[in-house]
DNA sequence: TGAGAGTTTCCTGCTT
DNA sequence: GAAGCAGGAAACTCTC
């Protein structure tokens, strides 16, 4: 597919969703390009889907992932002008081999993340036949000398290999029993409107929980020197990361505590901002959905791990994954690690959580706690 | 509408 | 030197 139909795709869908109607943060924003910027995308909750919606994403063609991705650009108001046409110019296999961090690497945390929730969603959906074409390591070769050459531009100096960033899902639960506990399907039902639990749509969860910035870390891992060396994994840079790194520069010294959010847009927080419609229900607190992962493990592979059942201590094995599935939870797109960390030693002092001395990464339940018991989840 | 709980964000200092 | 931990301080969101 070449970019200039996908331009013709957004430029469509661009004047299909675009009366006249102003955006007020979206004027305000300083266009750093040319008519791509002067183009962003408004939501549009009416948007339909294309035939992709009804097929398994691995059996997409080309035009079905622009249709998909121009389905996204629309509903996620993005800007088309920080869209990379060359990254859209993939079919359903390749895309299926992407792993957030690539897709977020490629699209931005905004559009990556929604992209790679709808993309989780399909997949689920198409669960079955998904695990019937679980791919050998001939052809991840394959997928893997695809994507060099598809994405040669990204092979610079300061990125790893693509495949390195590429998570291979082990097995799609095809058994999605409806009280079954995984967050990801948790996420999965915010995306159908009538499932409304209290919690916005998945949409919104976007728009307003994302500042529009690359902020997010580009590795869920977590690189912590005391991870288990068999759940280290390959640390790898991407521009997301660099992102970070610039980002931090410029926000150094500053006031003591919380600042205030910025109300008005800023650079590209103008992505966003409908008003959060209304509150998420409080639920689940941080202690239980740590405590929800931990005796959940078959749906939750290799984000944490019990260290000793009996005790209720445990281990983080990818603490910065645990903080973005806590923060996408919380629709809190900047979520990490040190955030999370910090609310766990919160506990300590209402006993939910007790210390573990000397041992990185590591806690274990206070007698407040609840539910974690072999006695109590039965299992 | 205000108080309080539960984070979230940022920071400094310390330990590993 | 980097990553993680500890905990103070203040801001924020949500519930009651």
């Amino acid at each position: 597919m070449a970019s200039s139909e996908l331009s013709l795709i957004l430029n469509n869908a661009n004047a299909n969703l675009y009366p006249s109607e102003p955006q007020p943060n979206l004027l305000s924003m300083t266009a750093p390009m040319g008519r791509l910027s002067e183009m962003t995308f408004s939501s549009n909750n009416n948007s339909t889907m294309g035939p992709w919606d009804l097929m398994n994403p691995q059996m997409w063609t080309r035009q079905n992932v622009l249709e998909w991705i121009g389905f996204h650009v629309e509903n996620s108001r993005f800007d088309a002008s920080l869209l990379n046409m060359n990254y859209c110019d993939m079919d359903g296999i390749t895309l299926c081999t992407m792993s957030k961090e690539t897709l977020i690497s490629m699209f931005g945390s905004m559009l990556g993340e929604q992209l790679h929730h709808s993309l989780e969603t399909l997949k689920a959906r198409y669960a079955t036949d998904l695990s019937e074409t679980c791919l050998s390591e001939s052809e991840l070769d394959l997928l893997d000398n695809i994507l060099q050459n598809s994405f040669s531009y990204m092979h610079a100096p300061s990125l790893g290999p693509l495949l390195e960033t590429v998570v291979v899902q082990p097995s799609i639960p095809s058994d999605i029993s409806e009280n079954s506990f995984c967050y990801f399907d948790e996420y999965t039902n915010q995306l159908t409107p009538e499932s409304d639990h209290g919690y916005d749509s998945l949409t919104e969860s976007f728009q307003s929980s994302h500042t529009g910035s690359f902020l997010n870390p580009s590795s869920l891992e977590s690189n912590s020197s005391d991870s288990d060396p068999e759940y280290s994994e390959m640390p790898y840079s991407t521009s997301t990361k660099n992102f970070v790194k610039q980002e931090s520069v410029e926000t150094k010294k500053r006031g003591r505590g919380r600042p205030p959010k910025p109300r008005d847009s800023e650079g590209y927080e103008h992505f966003i901002q409908p008003k959060k419609s209304k509150h998420a229900p409080r639920g689940t607190h941080l202690w239980e959905f740590i405590r929800d992962i931990l005796i959940h493990p078959e749906k939750n592979q290799g984000l944490m791990k019990w260290e000793d059942r009996r005790d209720g201590v445990f281990k983080f094995l990818k603490s910065e994954a645990v903080a973005q599935l806590w923060g996408q939870k919380k629709k809190n797109s900047s979520m990490t690690y040190e955030k999370l960390s910090r609310a766990m030693r919160y506990y300590y002092k209402r006993e939910i959580l007790e210390r573990v001395d000397g041992r990185r990464l590591v806690y274990k339940f206070g007698k407040n706690s609840t539910g974690w018991r072999m006695e109590e989840t039965g299992y």
